[in-house]
RNA sequence: GGUCCUAUCGUCUAGUGGUUAGGACGCUGGCCUCUCACGCCGGUAACACGGGUUCGAAUCCCGUUGGGACUACCA
């Protein structure tokens, strides 16, 4: 457990030019889409910098956090590729800290104790709004430098008057009139650190210098600031991202389809191709629209982040996990399509074979979980024909075809595509038809189905002894459809 | 209601006073072709509105309208 010590060698270590950035989930469900962006952004900019990046799980709300969201917090981080140099840290096991942080306030005259109870603050707010005001906690107990009691909370002394502005590396300076602010709580009368009092003491203890989260944060960070300086404390750079939208305009919710991060796993994206499309939903660099990872770390900048909020795109997305399953390593594919061949009943080992079926598939699948599908053909030891494919390709003119095809591939020596590719040539030209009137047949021999990869490459990958098993196998199903 | 943010094709965006307003996704016409894809060539479609500033505004300023966030002893 991190306590002050650790924090006080930690910050002595640190260089002040490192940028240190932190992601601080509540685990309080999934990480959605909307998270996952700001993890990635700073971390993208941590590793840009070559940084720190820490992770803070923001746990004080005990009624709401879960274990199960802690895990599911985990396991998306992992999928995505976010790894972290520090934590994660739990707020919950760190209210040593933060007492001491209010103590040190109410000592410095910036904190007090209030015991205004909570009918009477309804009441105060009721009346202000009814008269049109904004609702405000009165300072009653400002200047009576009451004790701790049992039932006492501590507020900040926040400001009377004058401008709290936010220095804002995306949107640029925002002023807030201090008379909007209030004196507000920064512990609750159970003792517990509220959140604007937890997350700053963090930050600060944590070295974080650069803050950089979600647009629905900027009326927070002015009582940040008060808190702050406060404190005596200098402060870190802030950079509000917009929001991510669903498609009617409205916050990302369930109603848009998957909202945690890990079901996009389960469609068959590839994590690449996911935080590729999630940067470029706020951040872009010129026209380029496909980025790998290491190119994200390199191109990546807080000047070029967006300023307005983005409608997520799940067909963009496609798009783009079409193309990074196109142009990514087969190895690399082999690892992530794995278990969707396995969910299929099909087991296989990494090696040539599952890397040759990729290479036919990468060109034809939006995601893995489409490749899994088409691969199925290569797995299955026996061909089942679709109907329709069979009655129009399998027939007994075909026969003869498929027997001089046997023939000739029986006779090569080296099975590769080329070898394969000359045999079709001389059956073409010994019988004068089209390729199209040999490679059909072939095809659904192989595949059972009109619709597959290039019949050269499939027969290629098949091999020579699976490849004429199945057209022998192709040739006495016609035998037996005729008697 | 109050405070704050925001506004370029349907969507993501480039653009930082002078461009035929560019790219991508989608949709669409064609080419390529052993099927399906990939790829390639083309088309469709945008500066929310109204005032200024300026010789000249998508770009700067002010309103309006639209959208969003926040407004807790949640985070």
């Amino acid at each position: 457990m991190p306590g002050s010590k650790t924090i006080f060698l930690l910050e002595k270590n640190v260089n002040m030019d490192t940028v240190i950035t932190r992601f601080p989930p509540s685990p309080t469900g999934y990480l959605h889409v909307g998270g996952a962006r700001t993890a990635l952004f700073n971390w993208l900019y941590a590793r840009h910098m070559k940084g720190r990046f820490v992770l803070r799980i923001e746990d004080t709300d005990t009624q709401r956090s879960t274990q199960a969201s802690v895990d599911a917090i985990f396991e998306a981080l992992e999928w995505l590729g976010i790894d972290w140099d520090e934590g994660p840290y739990f707020q919950s096991k760190r209210f040593d800290i933060y007492l001491e942080y209010i103590e040190k306030l109410i000592d410095s005259g910036n904190a007090y104790y209030c015991t205004c109870s909570q009918e009477k603050l309804e009441e105060m707010r009721a009346t202000a709004m009814a008269s049109g005001k904004k609702p405000k906690y009165d300072g009653t107990c400002r200047n009576k430098g009451l004790k701790k009691t049992d039932n006492a909370v501590v507020r900040i002394k926040a400001p009377l008057d004058g401008t709290t502005v936010v220095h804002d590396v995306i949107k640029n300076n925002i002023v807030f009139n201090n008379t909007e602010l209030d004196d507000f709580i920064i512990c609750r009368s159970d003792g517990t650190p509220t959140y604007n009092l937890a997350v700053v003491v963090d930050d600060i203890t944590m070295s974080i210098n650069t803050i950089i989260r979600g647009d629905d944060h900027v009326n927070n960070t002015p009582k940040q600031i008060i808190i702050y300086n406060a404190l005596g404390h200098s402060l870190p750079v802030f950079g509000h991202v917009p929001m991510v939208l669903g498609s009617d305009k409205a916050r990302l919710s369930k109603r848009h389809g998957a909202m945690s991060v890990t079901e996009y796993k389960d469609m068959g994206y590839l994590p690449d191709a996911f935080i590729n499309y999630i940067v470029r939903l706020g951040w872009s660099y010129g026209d380029q629209e496909f980025f790998t990872r290491d190119e994200l770390i390199e191109k990546f900048s807080l000047e070029n982040i967006g300023r307005s909020a983005g409608v997520f795109d799940i067909n963009k997305l496609l798009a783009l996990n079409a193309d990074h399953i196109k142009l990514s390593d087969p190895v690399k594919i082999t690892k992530h399509l794995a278990p969707f061949l396995n969910k299929l009943g099909f087991e296989f080992k990494e090696g040539p074979f599952i890397e040759g079926v990729i290479k036919t598939l990468n060109a034809r699948s939006k995601t893995l979980k489409e490749m899994a599908e088409n691969a199925a053909f290569y797995f299955q030891d026996t061909i089942s024909y679709q109907e329709d494919a069979a009655s129009k390709f399998l027939t007994a003119d075909s026969v003869e075809i498929l027997n001089t095809l046997i023939a000739l591939l029986e006779a090569l020596e080296s099975f590769d595509e080329k070898s394969i590719e000359n045999v079709f040539v001389k059956i073409m030209e010994q019988t004068g038809l089209k390729l199209g009137k040999i490679a059909q047949p072939v095809r659904v021999a192989l595949t059972g189905k009109t619709i597959s990869p290039g019949v050269f490459e499939i027969l290629n990958v098949l091999g020579k002894e699976k490849s004429i098993n199945r057209l022998k196998t192709a040739v006495s199903f016609i035998a037996d459809k005729k008697s």
